[in-house]
DNA sequence: ATATTTGCAAATAATTTGCAGTCGA
DNA sequence: TCGACTGCAAATTATTTGCAAATAT
């Protein structure tokens, strides 16, 4: 809680209680949530919350390279705290996203010579193991 | 044409006027078009075509592994015909998408051990030669 | 007091669905 | 003729926006 006071404070964003939360939820549960699940999960315990200010509350972290919107191919985005660059794998069958260390550094390709890259995006999909183990 | 027809009969899916037209569209423009763009450069040619049915026509393209679908962190998904497995680099000045050709083989992260990978998806963002040489 | 944040409701946009009409073997 | 294909309109879903009310320093 201070810490996510202090990690606002220090972009010189105004640490709000929906800020506040919005960062602890994440920090605490590093699942890539898409916004409604953060959205439902504040709902209990901030009851005046709505989905707008969570929205807000990302595009400023966003912005100031607090998090990193993740996209898995599917309609909506996600949300990860961990903005080192890494990659992910979802799950299929149970939905889990695992995250990769891979090293976006090495994947090179001739075609990018000349090129500004600003955004290293890796996933795969498939099934974890437990789910390909039960066959599904 | 004569091309699209076998294709989609090898795969026995009926080669309607709309099917050959979205599967030849796509082969002559491997530009990793929008729904919309296909349907707006077809509109011309086949007035009665609705945006439906080149949903419903890249579907089963996708279902029978004759496109890829792909997604490149916008809202809106796009096609590609080269279903053989490599990234993409999107400009992010002049929307220019360059194929990359990534041996995604290789780029395995340990976190993987034990699943089945049924899709690898790669892609970049930043500015191209082009535009990064005009220091937009 | 004043600037920022919040939150409702409406707008936007991509995609999907229901269903009736059409087309082709 | 019959089943598959098409296409309109409506539904669904994620996200954005306008603006007024609430809040904080």
């Amino acid at each position: 809680m201070k810490e996510m006071t202090s990690q606002l404070e220090s972009k010189n964003v105004k640490p709000s209680i929906a800020r506040i939360k919005v960062l602890e939820y994440l920090t605490q549960y590093p699942t890539h949530p898409t916004v409604d699940e953060i959205y439902h999960h504040l709902a209990d315990e901030i009851p005046t919350l709505s989905k707008t200010t969570v929205y807000n509350s990302l595009k400023v972290f966003k912005e100031i390279d607090l998090v990193r919107e993740i996209n898995l191919g599917e309609h909506q985005n996600r949300y990860d705290v961990d903005v080192s660059e890494h990659g992910h794998f979802k799950c299929d069958h149970c939905g889990r996203i695992i995250d990769l260390s891979i090293n976006l550094q090495n994947v090179d390709a001739k075609e990018l010579e000349g090129c500004r890259i600003d955004h290293r995006h890796v996933y795969f999909r498939g099934f974890c193991p437990l789910c390909s183990a039960s066959k599904q």
